[in-house]
DNA sequence: TTGCGCCTTGAAATCGATTTCGCGTACAGT
DNA sequence: ACTGTACGCGAAATCGATTTCAAGGCGCAA
């Protein structure tokens, strides 16, 4: 591997002027002529490990999600990506499977080898920041809000159930089912919070908790969900899922009972980026996974840059793009 | 941050002492206990930075593919991550968009991070590897195989687009074309050749040339092409999509003109992870996706333990689920 | 008792880039 | 013409862990 002693050799200069001619500060044309010169014929690249040790910073910041599988996150993962490699960062993304143990060897990772800062979409409530955050390091959290005063980007959740559900009411709908992700995740809680709300403002005497299920946000979770509530003395006409997987679950078992939307009605909050399904049939709440990225990733680098702001909370809006599809 | 100087004050030994300590070379029991035990107060973590410094190799290594949005990737991806977090290794993603220079930035990128090695999706035949090659790191060609002499992991291509064809001429279609991935990409030249081949041993007579489409491996590609073929004269009555994204372009292009499979037969090579068709409506051909990723970085993971036995090509069969539903 | 060899340990070199310090030169101001 | 400021540039320190080298201590054999 070239150093950047190489190049001083070549060049007739001192290393100390190689790093200066890279790093922007004053050398004469002369001499920045010749370091060129000589980095470009021994095709030199910098040793970012010994860059990273001296400056005690790197340009890599670490993106931890729960679940890589969900093309949600990878939408978002996209938006982080492309502002930060536009500002010369590198992602690294973390897989935390949803287990706060995951995160929290991530996070050690993070700070051991002094990336310049975090994104994060926690795991759930338990996720502990206080180490990262001691090291000065700025954390943006995306998705899902935390009770740490950082920055934070998320959706209006409780707008997206309440939309979701309107829509459904609107189309004729009287008995609608909400399928959502876990309790305890604030996002979850919040979008079966909008259902509940647009249910009882709607039709009053509707039982609301004989018609909520609490899953997994996977596609397994939707399913099973899906099946209890078929299986109940009087099943829903319509439902609403709580994300993307949930929704790919639901539909999946009622096409499989021959219920094929718009026979039951469908409503899910997120977007099907992979459905065969016609467009038409289901009405989807669009959420802006993309551009969380994209402005997580601003917010960060902006940190990153030494903007000692108190912390913002950025909520982005959804987009309904409602079923066209009459009811069957 | 603390370092290894800390600890060694604390424990009243040398930093040498310590390091030893977490490296395993012979040291006294009661110094190690008084290391440890410094340690443990100070909350010591050994920074990576300086270490992969010194040793010239860090425990990370990359993973290059063409498009994290799509869910065969990541499910490869996670095939990666759970053999590698497993030997105490990171996984840093990296995202080329098909393109060449992307590439080239991380496997550059690569080499300055000191990363062991390196698992690559190829973007297209035009790959270079010989600088990473040259550093003496490890590569392995994960999906696509490469014109270097490098380790690959790869699946039965050819036999995919004959399974899935055949599939098809068994159910009783007669006019089955093919939606392909760019014709320079090996993998998507295998598998047209598998439906050709298919093609001409049941049905001389049919004229493959004019049923068959290149288009990018991508949802909109899959689209374009399945509304070109059906406006030929004579539209097909059925067709094999190339990979998963095609295939739910093209069975939305289907769903839309109103000829849901199996009005149209279809047949996929590649898994819908997040379909909401009946699964019984069309074939799919799955692809190893986990399996690739758990097999390259097994590889991967032996050749940085040293091995320098002549480069394998490991060839992973694919599974074929048939549509069950009867041609409508 | 002397000598050889092994084990433990600390001092110091090392990895490669950045950055501080200080020297020398050039140029502006009076 | 002289002082002060600024700039260009090299020598050397620095980041934190690993590793080589050499020294000291101990055991065992001759």
């Amino acid at each position: 591997m070239v150093t950047i002693y190489d190049v001083a050799e070549l060049a007739g200069v001192s290393p100390a002027t190689v790093s200066r001619v890279f790093n922007g500060t004053s050398v004469s044309d002369q001499k920045v002529a010749a370091v060129r010169a000589a980095a470009a014929t021994l095709n030199f690249t910098p040793n970012r490990t010994a860059r990273t040790l001296r400056r005690q910073s790197s340009e890599v910041i670490a993106l931890v999600i729960p679940d890589i599988e969900n093309p949600y996150f990878t939408e978002m993962a996209r938006g982080v990506e492309d502002v930060a490699s536009e500002a010369g960062y590198s992602v690294v993304l973390c897989n935390s499977d949803a287990q706060t143990e995951k995160e929290a060897t991530y996070l050690r990772i993070a700070m051991a080898e002094h990336m310049s800062g975090v994104i994060i979409a926690t795991a759930d409530e338990g996720t502990r920041l206080d180490e990262i955050l001691a090291t000065g390091r700025p954390v943006v959290a995306v998705d899902r809000a935390t009770s740490y005063d950082v920055d934070g980007v998320v959706m209006a959740n409780r707008a997206a159930g309440t939309a979701a559900t309107q829509d459904l009411i609107n189309a004729g709908y009287r008995r609608i089912a909400y399928i959502g992700g876990p309790e305890h995740i604030d996002t979850a809680a919040e979008r079966a919070a909008g259902w509940r709300s647009a249910l009882a403002a709607a039709m009053p005497e509707a039982d609301a908790d004989e018609l909520v299920r609490f899953a997994t946000f996977r596609v397994d979770g939707g399913r099973a969900a899906m099946e209890e509530l078929l299986a109940l003395p009087e099943p829903p006409d319509a439902v609403v899922a709580g994300n993307n997987l949930i929704g790919v679950g639901a539909i999946q078992v009622l096409t499989e009972h021959g219920l094929t939307p718009p026979k039951v009605g469908v409503a899910v909050i997120g977007s099907l980026p992979f459905t065969t399904l016609s467009p038409t049939a289901v009405t989807v709440v669009k959420l802006p996974a993309r551009h969380m990225g994209v402005t997580a990733a601003r917010m960060l680098l902006e940190r990153i840059g030494g903007d000692s702001q108190p912390a913002r909370t950025v909520v982005l809006r959804n987009e309904i793009q409602p079923a066209r599809a009459a009811r069957g």
